[in-house]
DNA sequence: TTGTTTGTTCAATATATTTTGAACAAAATA
DNA sequence: TATTTTGTTCAAAATATATTGAACAAACAA
């Protein structure tokens, strides 16, 4: 109830691939984290894919076997690359790319952290200062009592944040 | 570029309301909170309103405030209710029901983990035996080599759930 | 150079989620 | 009881998000 349900949808895919139920169901629980993680589906689906694969796989390949287009491979292996879940290998006298999964989830972790979490804790305090500010510029609007709760309000909430703050970077350092 | 972009939407609300800009910025914080941990932006949006409100406030008047609907209002209260971020009070000599913001926000990020988090990694670790164990079934499909590889690389995983599992609660202590 | 292969972009389409509002149920009043 | 007020539900509409595939660009080969 409480949580954005996450629609029991279709099993991992019905295209032509023939993989094992092992890889297919790995496939699933990447689409079902990236989700929850507010990622696309099918950019979890092609970590799942590379995760349990013996060898790098090309573009082409991915695409035909979670049965998706060459331009979301494309969106979703950016996507993995920036975030550090995958990498770019070369193949030896294979022109196309070939991608693997980085297996240091550890790694990943951290620099997803940093890239997500960081980003967000200080887009956080940023609008928070904001509020603060507008606070003072409709003063004039309001009574001194309204002024009063509102300040202590934000002030409750910038509190809040500086908690936040402290414990993140030991999450941080836990999470390496 | 990494992150779900969210979209750069309309101001918090063009309705017919009458707020001061602080209130309207922190609803608008409000709805982006919510969209960015996986809420509907409404929910959020109540939140906000009722966190900087000096006195309950009735369903009518929330839609009212934001523009939005009799049902939107029920269900995200609802659902602000079962996270605990949001309280029922009996106002006097009033029929409707009213609502006013929990402001121990300690409070309702403990609750707000215990129903997400908790249950999420419950269901991580399900998910991942259920795949351990298809391993096994599918093990007649795959060379002994493909098995060993399939094998380390779950283990892995497995790791990292338990190393997961570590800190959570340790993340917990912190938030309350 | 020209032709071929590989990779990206983005407008159009498909899919998923959220919101609405009318129909219903439940509670209170008279 | 009948009548009014308040709250919920859920199918349909609106909105937001993800995916597709054709058009383009970039890299390579000959």
């Amino acid at each position: 109830m409480p949580m954005a349900a996450h629609s029991p949808t279709t099993t991992p895919n019905s295209g032509t691939s023939n993989l094992p139920l092992v890889r297919l169901e790995l496939i699933d629980v990447g689409g079902r984290f990236a989700q929850s993680a507010g990622f696309p589906r099918s950019v979890g689906e092609i970590y799942g894919l590379l995760y349990l694969s013996a060898k790098p796989l090309s573009a082409p390949e991915i695409g035909e076997a979670l049965s998706i287009s060459k331009g979301s491979v494309s969106t979703g292996t950016r996507q993995l690359l920036a975030l550090g879940f995958i990498r770019k290998v070369w193949v030896q006298s294979e022109r196309k790319d070939h991608f693997e999964a980085v297996l240091e989830l550890g790694d990943m972790l951290s620099s997803a952290y940093d890239r997500i979490f960081k980003v967000r804790a200080q887009n956080a305090e940023r609008r928070l200062d904001a509020v603060q500010d507008s606070l003072e510029l409709s003063r004039k609007e309001m009574t001194p009592e309204e002024h009063a709760l509102i300040q202590e309000r934000l002030e409750r909430l910038a509190k809040i944040q500086k908690r936040a703050k402290q414990f993140l970077p030991l999450i941080e350092r836990l999470i390496r």
